[in-house]
This record gives C-alpha cells, structure tokens and sequence, in this order.
DNA sequence: ACCTGAACACCGTTCAAGT
DNA sequence: ACCTGAACACCGTTCAAGT
C-alpha cells in the first residue's frame, strides 16, 4: 500500500499500473491480482489509507466556525499531498474507516453549529463539494498546463503573434471577462496564489451564508 | 465533432478511443490523428463544443441573485448530460470560446451585485467550484456503483451478513455517522434526490454568504 | 490535402501452472 | 496461501506510404 502510494504521489494516477507497482515491490505484475483483487480496489484502499493523515479539531474547544474552517484547509491540504486523491473519491465512492473518521467530526462540527437532520447533511456536504471542486481545478495537471502553455509562446515568438491577436479578438467579444485578465496580470499574480486566494475567499463565503442560515437570515429570492 | 459527443455521452471518456471514433466515421483509427492532433485536443474541442448548449439569463432583467442561480443550475444541468464535461475541464483546463461566453456572463451577474476587481473574480470562482465539486460526486460512476453495491448485497444475501456485521461495528466507533445513515434511510430517499437537496441547499448558501459580504455582514471569525 | 496499414510501447486482466 | 509466465484484448501514437 505504501509503494502503491509512493507511485501515486509520484507519477498520478495514470503513471500507477499494476506492472511498475510490481516491479517496486519486486514481483510479477499479476502477484498484485491476489491482494487487491484489480485497480480499482488498489486505487480505493489508497485513498482510504490516506484519509487518516488528517489531524481532526477539538470542535467543542475552538467553536463550529474554526473547526469547519479547519477541516476546509486540512482536506484541501490532503489533496494538495496526494493530486490523485480527489480523482478516486469521486469516480469510484471509496468510504472506509479513514473517510468515516473525517465524516464523524465533520457531523460534529456543524451539529455544533445548530444544524440538525437533513440540515445537517446538506451543511456538511456543501463546504465538502467545494472544496472538491477547488482541489480539481487547482489539481497538478492543470497547473501544469498552464506553465507549459506560457513556455511554449515564450518559445516561439513567431506563434505568440498569432495568439496575441487571437485574444484581442476575443477581448472585443468578452469586454468583462478580458478586462478581469489584464487586471489578474498587472496584480502580478501566478495562478497558485490566484487559487489561495479564491479558496480563501470560497470558504468565509460559505461559512457566512451557513451562518446566515443558522440565524434564519436568508435573503431569499 | 458531433460523432465524439455522441461516444463521450454514450460510453464515457474512457469509451471513447480513437479506433472507435474511427469506426463510426468509417475510416481509419489514425485519420483522426490528421484533424485534431491527438486524443487530449479531441477532448477539449469537444468540451468547449459542449459549452455553447447554455442559454445565458438576461441579467439586467432578473437581476443578479436569480441569475447567478440559474447559471448554476444551468452548468449543473450541462455536467449532468455530458458526464465527461467535468473531468475534462478539470484536467486539460479548457478554455475556448464556449466557456468564454459562460465567465463572461458570470462576470456581468456578479459585476451587477456589486462585485468589483479581485472580489469579482472570486465572487465568479466560488459557485463554480461548488458546481464542480457537485457534479462529481452525482457523477454516472458514483451513482452507479451505490446501486451496484445495493443490488450485489441483495443477490448474495451469506454477504449481506457480514457487511451489516462491519456497518454495525464502524457505528460504534461513528455514531453521528451512523445516526445520519440511518435517518437518511428513514427518509426513504433515494441517492439522486438527495443529491438535488444538497445542491439546492449549497446553491442557497453560497448565494446568502455572497449576499452577506456585500452588506459587509461577514461574521467572520 | 487527406487517408491507410503496419508497427511500437504500453495497458488491465485471466488462468493454468508452479511452490 | 502465494507467486509466475504466457496470453488476450485492448489502448494512444508514429510514420512511411499511398491517392
């Protein structure tokens, strides 16, 4: 399980086959079959395993809002760790012991904060699906990608030419959405900070509309 | 363009594959190769294709709040019938023209509640994250597997035992867990409609914390 | 300009056979 | 109980060769 984790971290999720785990461990490919059955299993009991690095709060010393804030930040750190991890939970469901344990004080926190039944469910699973959302985008690939597509216009001038008038173009048609750019660009920002900043942003955001919610202060319609 | 779509919608990313496509435009696997490059780009043409399926809310008209709503419903309605969608925004970070006329009428709603400079580009960002984040988890894959698990424990009834055995034990150890489980159940509720209050519980929420920040009403710590 | 076929280097998975 | 090797049915991608 620690090799598996090792090649995850490492080399993603596709970069992870039964062959090169095989090789790390020092056996044929196939050994792997009898002891967690096929891939997905192997993926599901990785990201299991991994739940448990999280440190939980102590929700009734520091409050419901620290606490959720905290959890925010400790998945979202998690996820940052292992780049795979979002990838698995969402398209094969894994709950296990490790995500149970994460669940329980998260039920605690907002059962903390007033929220009871189906309330409750909802408070948890909302700051969750963000934070989900926030992993992928922010996720290595993309961010990646990103880099990859500045070298390569920094690599050929003669292309930058053309891409340069291709936005210009785009600007005339997206007033808003350009002039946000430019401004982005002359804040000096890279996109990692941009991503802090959003999900920092993201998270009081919600913690204040559950507030709201709690305080039957909804501003509705 | 139009034949991709049809595979992606039908079997999935990973149902899609280049001697596929090739089949069902009767030539061959490597043809594709002359047009779109490779399978990463076919991807994204595809995606942002896909984008242009919105129908944008006139914002001035409605004001902001039932627009930023009816935008993500609206996306959450585009990654429900193009399960793929998400998984390729969030991996290849595709930003064409499709999505560029979305952000740019996200922009308008958050500009018209009040929204200004770096405020505006995460007041845009933060809904989009928690539709993301949603789409997942109500992805095709997730869904299908609860029913999968649902349907295997019912044909194999000598391994029903054992899973309430294991389900009991991990109560002990997560009662709040386990509480919500089981009044869930009660409820009678299905994954998909839970699914669809969560969302509009999130949608909501977002919607009040935004509101809140606006009237400088952060609760903050 | 557009398409083909063969080929390469990978996959996940099964299964009979070994110890 | 645990591991191996060969084999099967797939992948994405490259490239010389055709029209």
């Amino acid at each position: 399980m620690r090799a598996a984790i090792e090649l995850l971290d490492a080399e993603g999720i596709d970069g992870l086959s039964m062959r090169k785990l095989g090789q790390k461990l020092g056996s044929a490919a196939t050994a792997m079959y009898w002891h967690v059955g096929n891939k997905e299993n192997l993926l599901i009991l990785a990201s299991d395993e991994v739940w448990s690095e999280i440190t939980l709060p102590d929700v009734p010393a520091v409050g419901w809002r620290p606490a959720a804030r905290e959890l925010m930040y400790a998945v979202r750190g998690l996820c940052d760790r292992h780049r795979w991890l979002v990838r698995v939970i969402t398209t094969y469901y894994a709950a296990g012991e490790g995500m149970a344990r994460f669940q329980e004080c998260a039920y605690e926190t907002f059962d903390a904060a007033g929220f009871r039944d189906a309330d409750l469910d909802w408070a948890v699973s909302t700051p969750f699906m963000f934070v989900t959302g926030m992993a992928f985008m922010s996720g290595s690939e993309v961010a990646g990608i990103k880099e990859r597509a500045d070298q390569e216009s920094a690599e050929q001038p003669e292309k930058e030419a053309e891409a340069i008038a291709q936005i210009n173009a785009l600007a005339a048609k997206y007033p808003r959405l350009s002039a946000s750019m430019e401004a982005q660009a002359q804040r000096g920002q890279g996109f990692a900070e941009q991503v802090d900043e959003v999900f920092a942003f993201g998270v009081e955001t919600i913690l204040d509309g559950l507030a709201a919610r709690l305080a039957g202060r909804s501003d509705a319609v």
